[in-house]
DNA sequence: CGATTTTGACCGGCGC
DNA sequence: GCGCCGGTCAAAATCG
């Protein structure tokens, strides 16, 4: 499968990124991710560059998210078109990346026993959607795609990003 | 009691 | 066409 096609970006596309062959680690638990706050981005079609400072999302999720690659795309500046994936390693699906996200699906993928959930912003007039799934038979990962652009602040980044006080109302 | 989640139904695109 | 598959709707349930 090739990387160059025009239309959209696909978590299969992703997926064959051979940066991320190479990097099975062993399974990390919740406190180990905490404490580890590396990033790396992961060049598409050869070309690396660094995410428009606009994605406010994804800066937010890099800071958040401590091991995992980025593709990006921007498709000219149409706002809708805008899509980004990640790949992260963590043990929680519900990641709070300082946005309100309104849950509205969840499906049975194909070839994957773990259901992808679906999720749009839930500012009004904002129509940021995000799907997360869970990497099939390598549960410590999880596939993020973020897709359009905010027509607003991230709401915790306007509270000056409280760096690692991860805001995880979980158990 | 408003906002959000849950869940099956529904729908549209695509391949055969 | 038809059926599969992924994405969205929407009503009821649940949450805070």
């Amino acid at each position: 499968m090739e990387l160059n096609r025009d239309d959209h970006l696909d978590v299969e596309d992703f997926l064959v990124l051979p940066h991320l062959e190479t990097h099975k680690e062993p399974a990390a638990t919740c406190s180990s991710l905490k404490a580890k706050p590396s990033i790396t981005l992961s060049p598409v079609n050869g070309s690396c560059r660094d995410l428009p400072s606009n994605t406010l999302c994804a800066d937010y999720m890099l800071q958040q998210n401590y091991e995992g690659y980025v593709v990006e795309r921007m498709e000219g500046e149409d706002a809708e078109k805008f899509k980004v994936a990640f790949r992260t390693r963590s043990c929680l699906e519900k990641m709070d990346d300082g946005y309100k996200w309104r849950k509205y699906g969840k499906k049975k993928i194909k070839n994957n026993p773990n259901p992808r959930h679906y999720y749009r912003c839930s500012r009004e007039g904002c129509k940021v959607k995000k799907r997360v799934e869970r990497e099939r038979e390598d549960e410590q990962f999880v596939i993020t795609t973020y897709e359009g652009k905010h027509n607003h602040e991230n709401p915790a980044a306007a509270t000056s990003l409280p760096p690692h006080q991860n805001p995880l109302p979980y158990h």
